[in-house]
DNA sequence: CATATCTTTGACCAGTTGGTTAAATTAAAT
DNA sequence: ATTTAATTTAACCAACTGGTCAAAGATATG
């Protein structure tokens, strides 16, 4: 069975071929982003999966039990490579080229997880503490105080301006993942719901971040 | 009526001293803003709002309608906002900083409102853009174009970097909104969910993302 | 006062939804 | 090959949900 999730992940394979188990998660995957765990209907999952609404129980006993998964599927892909982006020992302007890159390339391969995680965590933010804790790399290590005396370090040397690591992740994340958030609003607001055109700002917007933000904080 | 219709909006009237047409609305704006349309009840918004459910479909005969009147409130009181608070003809760090003050105020009077949106906008896009062409305001004038130029010709002067009226307005934006949208997260990973310690981060905010921006343009 | 209009209510309904169950089919083990 | 266990299905159900309706109170109008 474990070899079987293995073997059944690569993406050649047809939706036929993937065992019920992952047809379901990948079904469920779809609806939910789409229409949030309240809009979500189990009928439209089993159909999406091609399997019977009664099989959907079989391996999911209940609504949330499915959601749940989903959701942390969704939670364990996105919020612990924050951390683990910023926990090599690169000097700072390299760990934030670093991160920029590998989050807006993740953001562009998942475009929808994190509206998915910032709605329903607004639903029930109870959900956000038993995660934290089953995703222990989050706690140990304190990267945020490893980060900010880096910035201490270099700005001693001259190299940065004083800047809080609260304040520098806060900054990163934000311009990273709003504009992928927030796509509807921005598109039509700022680009006369232009799809071609949004797309080219996006693409634009991969090296103006990274450069924005250390230059924002270079001496 | 109308005269109703203003008067009733004083705060210092008690709830039962409202109409019942704002009642309703008030009841609604609640639980849409945290259920979302799907997940919300006709009866708790009339539970909430202390009338029958009938009453409920008197004045609004079906949900779908009372929750388009709600998500149109909370639109054209945030979206508008933003181009109205950029038209003014100050220099361009002025603008800026008129904007952070005032949007982040709004944002403190509102706090759930952005979120509301993006989440039912990301569940439903095609709403926009019925309601652009409602907040007519919107459209014309053409406030990005004036940014554009503005920002070219202090440039000429050379009191600012080089950088688009997008860029600079998805910036902004990103800075000030998303610490609301995404609080639950940033809260939980980055304040190892101190509310109170995330209050004094955002209201430290204030000034920081105010001077961050324009210093970040500053030639 | 009488009448017409506007508000409010309790009871009700049809469609939907998450979930169950018993039986059938397939795969695994001996 | 036969028993045992794991999958899959069709039919069904109780609870919930948006919405309706006829009648009762209010309020205004003449």
């Amino acid at each position: 069975m474990w070899l079987n999730y293995l073997v059944n992940t690569y993406s050649f394979m047809t939706e036929h071929e993937k065992n019920t188990e992952d047809k379901i998660l990948d079904a469920a995957k779809d609806v939910f982003q789409q229409k949030g765990m309240t809009g979500a209907r189990m009928q439209e999952i089993a159909d999406k999966a091609g399997i019977n609404k009664a099989l959907l129980h079989y391996y999911y006993r209940t609504k949330e039990k499915l959601f749940e998964k989903v959701f942390e599927i969704a939670f364990s892909l996105f919020i612990p490579k924050v951390k683990e982006m910023m926990s090599s020992d690169k000097p700072i302007f390299e760990k934030i080229e670093f991160f920029v890159e590998n989050y807006l390339n993740l953001l562009q391969k998942h475009p929808y997880i994190p509206g998915f995680i910032i709605s329903e965590l607004n639903r029930n933010p109870k959900m956000l503490v038993s995660l934290i804790e089953k995703n222990v790399q989050l706690k140990e290590g304190n990267f945020l105080g490893i980060l900010e005396s880096q910035i201490k370090q270099e700005v001693d040397k001259g190299i940065v301006k004083p800047i809080s690591a609260h304040n520098l992740m806060t900054n990163v994340i934000s311009l990273c993942i709003f504009p992928i958030v927030a796509r509807p609003i921005l598109q039509g607001v700022l680009f006369d719901n232009d799809k071609k055109e949004f797309d080219v700002f996006l693409e634009q917007r991969r090296t103006f971040v990274k450069e924005y933000v250390i230059n924002s904080i270079k001496a």
